[in-house]
DNA sequence: AAGCGTTTGTTCGAAGTTCTAACAATATGA
DNA sequence: TCATATTGTTAGAACTTCGAACAAACGCTT
């Protein structure tokens, strides 16, 4: 039940019917693909005659085509439509602190080509290079006129409405308006967010089996920091300012460990890669600085490494990930009581012993949720292999092709 | 953007449009009453045509009526369009620990009667004494006909959906399916809500001035317990299994005081009633029993008290105030950094005190607000002489008739 | 090979919408 | 009295879905 807002609506027009249905035909078409034409309109029981006309119109858009004809018991075989998102193309970046990561790739997310250099933290330096790279990158794949955008992903904080970086601490970068510049470098529509949220709209617009009926999650990613996205009535939450979903910066102890953002007790203090090395190492945070806080190098000991000397019997390194684990889940369960989502997806270094951590994380999980139901809320572990946030940057360029039209 | 979801979705008909723009003229005339139909076509951007038909359709359905006449400077005066809510009536029931609170009260919140009295127990005696109370109010004030639902409140979990109340550890409920019991005895539809989702609700639905342009907020009653309600997009958020919305068992500090829910150093422990007295008695919460936390009956010293001392000089009252007002703050700084609403609710007793702790609130806003925006959500208390959840029950009741139609 | 039943996809008129434009009703002011 | 301005209604055009009929395609039986 949503209220109307009278201060920003929009009426009906006669071509607004339409528009609801022809894009929640295409919507069927991606999920049941391939689907024929008198299957379609049994799902959306309307007439096939309605349904033949919308499939036209999509045909004309180029946003399905028609395929094979299938096999059928009885009577005239059906004529298959199919989604076009093989042709439609988007280039997705993730700039991170030591590398910066660049794909082209179509609109099912599927990667076509893929680039990994170190990142540039000059800005005019960054915006050069990337425009040469992405340039290169479409006249090679000769993708040249079928990319439609690019998405950028950045840890920190984002306001994707004006392309702003408010604040992304990892790179050093603060009140940096990067989305014009790119648009005018590369000719491109770009769109900028932020990792967490980025990576829920991947995992809410690409195509995946699992995860269709699925209207409101939250995505958790944990890395040097912790990012994370909400998803409510299959819709992002991205708040007033557009900064919404920072549960990364919740207290878990007012007075715990110091945090990179300058608080103590965040989540992230007790969860990121640097709080898990640093309860192996002995490290106290509260003494280092902000610069040191960044610098875990990339040839250094990683979280991936600490995983490894765990399971090869290191029980010190065990200690240290159990302890992130029961962290992860006193924070989960917040979130599970705050949302009430109907699953939550995992990512980052430290999912990759979720075979180790996953009782630990359950149990604390369960020991602050509210209801035995919200204990028992879903956790799926997304891989890293599949590169989530690049993922979600492409999905900043391909969600507005099936959202629902806006209405009322 | 909103994503379809394929499987639960609404088909776009012949008469979807109508439906929408109904619904908006509605909406406008409720916001603008008493408005004209030229100027109701003005604000909507269609023609007066289209206008006509839709009043017409409205005054039939006997949602809006025409009024008297309007003065313009030249040409033909206009017909005024006004809302119908003076003669639709609604209950609203609010269960607490002391009291129980009865009213009716017309669709705009209007309140036409109140009941105040001791709270029943045990459902059965409870569900049949409320009944003949209702009964006997509607025949009272010549509302049998025109009541059109009864709301109840009650301070726990509930799911809405199927009207049962999960765990109302004020009141000894668990588990309890009063819904139907209260259907079947007064005749009438019963919906039953969380007392902070229900006055979020209040707060979204009911007619008010400075509100209407907020399309996320978040409604926090601070009473015994802590009662939340999320607002995103013009829409509650209830969740998955529909108890979304308890950021009052967040942890501030894990190993913190204990809480009635069983667990420690939530939100609530540092800044429910009880909390606040503690502070000024010097109680120390864990060694009480959940009785005792329970029992500060009616006729005792309460926050409202403590307020009083305050406001006479007593320099201990007032340092237990301006804790728990340090406490409510950084609270509230999490629910900025996560839901980033564009206006924040705050009842119940404590602010009363509004003029003495705003500044300690906003201090601790600011000290763990991730952005400058944030820190300054404008924070608006809502009076207890509104009783806001009452009005919470009867929104409930109302909504439907306001909200916009389910499309796509 | 013809005919029948079944399923797919198209077509056409009916009914319901908004949109455009004209028109009637009503009031003011020169 | 007439021009001007504003409100509210009405009739036809353009665009929808809906219902039903129809053509196309295919397997099976006679």
């Amino acid at each position: 039940m949503r209220r109307i807002n009278t201060r920003d609506f929009r009426v009906a027009t006669r071509t607004t019917s339409r528009e609801i249905n022809r894009r929640i035909a295409l919507n069927l078409i991606r999920e049941h693909q391939p689907i024929s034409r008198a299957d379609l309109a049994r799902r959306m029981s309307v007439t096939r005659g309605v349904v033949s006309v919308l499939a036209h119109e999509l045909i004309e858009q180029e946003l399905i085509y028609e395929g094979a004809t299938g096999e059928t018991a009885r009577g005239r075989k059906p004529t298959f439509l199919h989604i076009r998102t093989q042709d439609r193309m988007a280039i997705a970046v993730d700039v991170r602190f030591s590398k910066t990561y660049l794909m082209l790739c179509d609109f099912s997310g599927r990667q076509l080509a893929l680039e990994i250099y170190d990142t540039i933290f000059a800005i005019p330096q960054f915006v050069k290079d990337l425009a040469v790279r992405v340039r290169r990158m479409l006249k090679t794949q000769g993708a040249d006129g079928s990319c439609e955008g690019m998405g950028v992903v950045v840890p920190g904080m984002v306001d994707h409405r004006t392309g702003l970086i408010l604040n992304a601490p990892a790179l050093g970068w603060r009140d940096v308006a990067i989305r014009d510049q790119l648009a005018a470098a590369t000719g491109l529509p770009v769109q900028i967010e932020n990792s967490g949220r980025a990576s829920a709209q991947a995992q809410l617009w690409l195509e995946r089996e699992e995860a269709a009926g699925t209207q409101s999650f939250i995505y958790v990613s944990v890395s040097d920091g912790v990012g994370v996205g909400v998803v409510v009535n299959g819709e992002l939450v991205r708040g007033h300012d557009h900064i919404a979903g920072e549960f990364g910066h919740m207290p878990l102890s007012l007075d715990g460990p110091r945090c990179m953002c300058g608080m103590t007790g965040c989540w992230e203090a007790y969860i990121s890669n640097l709080a898990t090395l640093s309860r192996y190492f002995g490290w106290n945070l509260s003494k280092l600085s902000s610069n040191s806080l960044r610098g875990a190098g990339p040839d250094s000991f990683t979280v991936l490494d600490l995983v490894a000397r765990a399971r090869g019997g290191d029980a010190k390194a065990n200690t240290a990930l159990q302890s992130t684990a029961r962290f992860l889940g006193l924070g989960l369960a917040t979130i599970v009581n705050v949302v009430n989502p109907d699953s939550i997806y995992l990512a980052g270094e430290v999912t990759t012993a979720w075979d180790l951590i996953e009782g630990t994380v359950r149990e604390a999980l369960a020991e602050r949720a509210l209801t035995t139901a919200a204990a028992r809320t879903p956790l799926r572990v997304v891989s890293t292999h599949e590169y989530p946030r690049l993922r979600g940057a492409a999905a900043l360029i391909a969600a507005p092709t099936f959202a629902a039209p806006r209405v009322a």
